[in-house]
DNA sequence: ATGTAC
C-alpha cells in the first residue's frame, strides 16, 4: 500500500474528527480516531497513522485507538497518543506512558506586572539559569538520602512540600495531589535509583524549559479569574519530568514486557508495543514503578518550583506571597491511569495511557480541586520555544470523545538532526531577542533543535480541542524570559 | 526524552 492509499482509507467524520477504518490493517480490534484539522491531517505522516492502528490491535482497547492534533511519531505508539485498555481484560504498556514518565508541565501566576519584570529580564534570567541545574545529565544541589528518595517516590509533591519545598496550596494545585497512590518504590531498579538521585530538583534538557511569559490575552475572564489569572501580569511555566529515574523505569520495564508479551501470547504488531496483561503481575509491577517514576517528576517540578520563588524574593527583595507567586495548577502527559470512564453506557475502570496527552476533565469532576470544580480543569498547553502557550479549561467533550484527553503541545514536525543542520543557535537566539525574548541555554544547538519552525503552530494545535470542546481556551501567555537546557 | 550507542 502506498502513502497516498493508506492516506485515502481515513475518512473524515465530522469537523476535526477523522476515522482510521478497522480493515485499514489485519487485527484492528477497533477503529482509529484522529482529532485533527484538514491541514494537520495533511501533515499527519503515514508512519503516526500505522501507529494509530498498531495500537488497535492491541488487547482489551477500548472505543478506539486515538490521536491528539499534536500528534507525530514515537516509540512504539505516537506521542499524542490516547488508548484505554480494560482493567481486566486489557494491557499495560510502557510506549503508551513514553520513556519521560510524568513529564508534565505547571504553571505559577503572580501579581507582577511584565512592565516591572521586562527592564530586568535578562539579570532574571541569569539568576534563574543558575538556581535551576539544566542539561543532559545535570547533577541538583539537592542532596536526597536513599530513605528520602523513597519518600519521593512514594509521595511525589507531598514528599517536597513536606521537606520544606513548597506550601501545602501547591498540592492542591496538583494533578492528583502531586503523587499516585500506586506508587511502589520496592518496584524500581537500582539503576533507576542511582540514576535519580543526584538529580532532584533539575530541568533536563531538549523542549523542557523554565519560562518567564506574559499574560497576553484573556479569552474566558471568569474562568480566568478561577484560576487567578489578570491579563498584563508575569507568569511562570516549568515543563520538565522524571530525568534519569523515569527513563531507567522504562527501559527496564520494556525488557519485562517483552517477555511477557511472549509468556502471555500477545501478537504484537510491534515490538516497541511490548505489554502485560493489565492483572499480570509484570503488568502491575510496571504500574508501580511507572507511579514511583510519576511521583518523582511531581517531587522534581515541586522543588524548582521552590527555588524559582527563592529566586524572585532575592531577586525582588519581596515575600513570594507578597509577589502572589501561587502555583494555579500542575498537569502530567506521559502518565497511564486506572479512571472510570462510561462506555456504551456503563462504568467501566480502564487504563487511560496519556502519551503526549493531557487530562483534560470538565466541570463536576470529582478529581478536580475543589476552587476549579465548577469550570473544569486547567489544561496547560507550552508552546514550542518563542511561541505562545495556553491555558485551557476541561470541557465535556473530553468525556464524550477521548477519555477525557486533549492535546499536550505544538507537536514536532522535523527531527532533531535536521534541526541541527537548518538551524543555527546563535542566529536564532538574536531573533528571539528581537522578538523581545530573552533565551539561556547550556549550548546554543540545543536551541536550534527547539527552533520554532521545527513544530506545528501550537495555535492551530489548540484550535482543534477548542472548537470539539474537549478543552477551551482561557488565557494565552507569550515568552519573555527562556531557559532550557 | 536520555550518562543522545553496551
Amino acid at each position: 500500500m502506498t502513502q497516498q492509499q493508506a492516506k485515502e482509507l481515513v475518512r473524515k467524520v465530522e469537523e476535526n474528527i477523522f476515522e482510521v477504518p478497522i480493515d485499514f490493517q489485519e487485527g484492528m480490534r477497533v477503529p482509529g480516531r484522529i482529532f485533527v484539522s484538514d491541514k494537520l491531517m495533511n501533515d499527519l505522516e503515514v508512519n503516526t497513522l500505522r501507529q494509530v492502528a498498531n495500537v488497535a490491535m492491541l488487547p482489551g482497547i477500548r472505543k478506539y485507538s486515538m490521536a491528539m492534533p499534536d500528534a507525530h511519531f514515537g516509540y512504539g505508539f505516537p506521542i499524542g497518543g490516547v488508548a484505554a485498555f480494560d482493567a481486566h481484560e486489557g494491557i499495560i504498556s510502557p510506549g503508551g506512558v513514553g520513556f519521560d514518565i510524568n513529564c508534565g508541565v505547571r504553571i505559577i501566576r503572580t501579581d507582577m506586572e511584565a512592565g516591572e519584570v521586562r527592564p530586568r529580564i535578562s539579570e532574571l534570567m541569569d539568576e534563574l539559569f543558575k538556581a535551576v541545574p539544566s542539561g543532559v545529565g545535570s547533577k541538583s544541589r539537592l542532596r536526597v538520602s536513599g530513605s528520602e528518595l523513597d519518600d519521593a517516590f512514594n509521595y511525589g509533591a507531598q514528599w517536597a512540600v513536606e521537606s520544606g519545598y513548597g506550601v501545602e496550596a501547591d498540592i492542591e494545585h496538583c494533578e492528583d495531589g502531586g503523587f499516585m497512590d500506586a506508587a511502589d518504590p520496592l518496584k524500581v531498579g537500582d539503576k533507576a535509583r542511582k540514576r535519580g538521585k543526584p538529580q532532584f530538583g533539575t530541568l533536563g534538557s531538549g523542549n523542557h524549559f523554565l519560562e518567564i511569559q506574559e499574560v497576553d490575552k484573556i479569552y474566558d475572564p471568569e474562568i480566568a479569574k478561577v484560576y487567578g489569572i489578570r491579563e498584563g501580569t508575569i507568569t511562570i511555566m516549568i515543563h520538565c519530568g522524571s530525568r534519569g529515574a523515569g527513563h531507567q523505569i522504562c527501559t527496564d520495564y520494556l525488557r519485562v514486557m517483552e517477555q511477557a508479551s511472549r509468556k502471555y501470547g500477545i501478537d504484537l504488531p510491534d515490538k516497541q508495543l511490548a505489554c502485560a496483561p493489565a492483572d499480570s503481575r509484570e503488568g502491575q509491577d510496571y504500574f508501580k514503578a511507572m507511579a514511583a517514576g510519576a511521583n518523582y517528576a511531581w517531587a522534581n517540578r515541586q522543588v524548582i518550583t521552590h527555588w524559582v520563588r527563592e529566586t524572585f524574593e532575592r531577586f525582588f527583595g519581596r515575600d513570594a506571597d507578597e509577589l502572589g507567586m501561587d502555583l494555579v495548577y500542575d498537569v502530567a502527559h506521559n502518565v497511564a491511569k486506572l479512571e472510570e470512564h462510561e462506555i456504551d453506557g456503563e462504568k467501566k475502570s480502564v487504563y487511560v495511557h496519556r502519551k503526549g496527552a493531557t487530562r483534560a476533565f470538565p466541570a463536576g469532576h470529582k478529581d478536580i480541586p475543589p476552587a476549579y470544580r465548577s469550570v473544569g480543569q486547567p489544561v496547560l498547553i507550552p508552546g514550542s520555544m518563542g511561541t505562545p502557550s495556553y491555558i485551557l479549561h476541561g470541557g465535556e467533550g473530553a468525556m464524550e470523545l477521548t477519555f477525557g484527553s486533549a492535546c499536550h503541545g505544538a507537536g514536532r514536525v522535523m527531527g532533531r538532526g535536521e534541526a541541527k543542520r537548518k538551524f543555527s543557535g546563535e542566529v536564532l537566539e538574536k531573533q528571539l531577542a528581537e522578538m523581545g525574548i530573552t533565551v539561556r541555554a547550556t549550548h546554543p544547538s540545543m536551541l536550534a533543535e527547539e527552533a520554532p519552525e521545527v513544530y506545528k503552530s501550537s495555535s492551530e494545535v489548540v484550535n482543534v480541542v477548542h472548537e470539539l470542546n474537549i478543552a477551551r481556551k482561557v488565557v494565552r501567555v507569550k515568552p519573555i524570559g527562556v531557559a532550557k537546557g
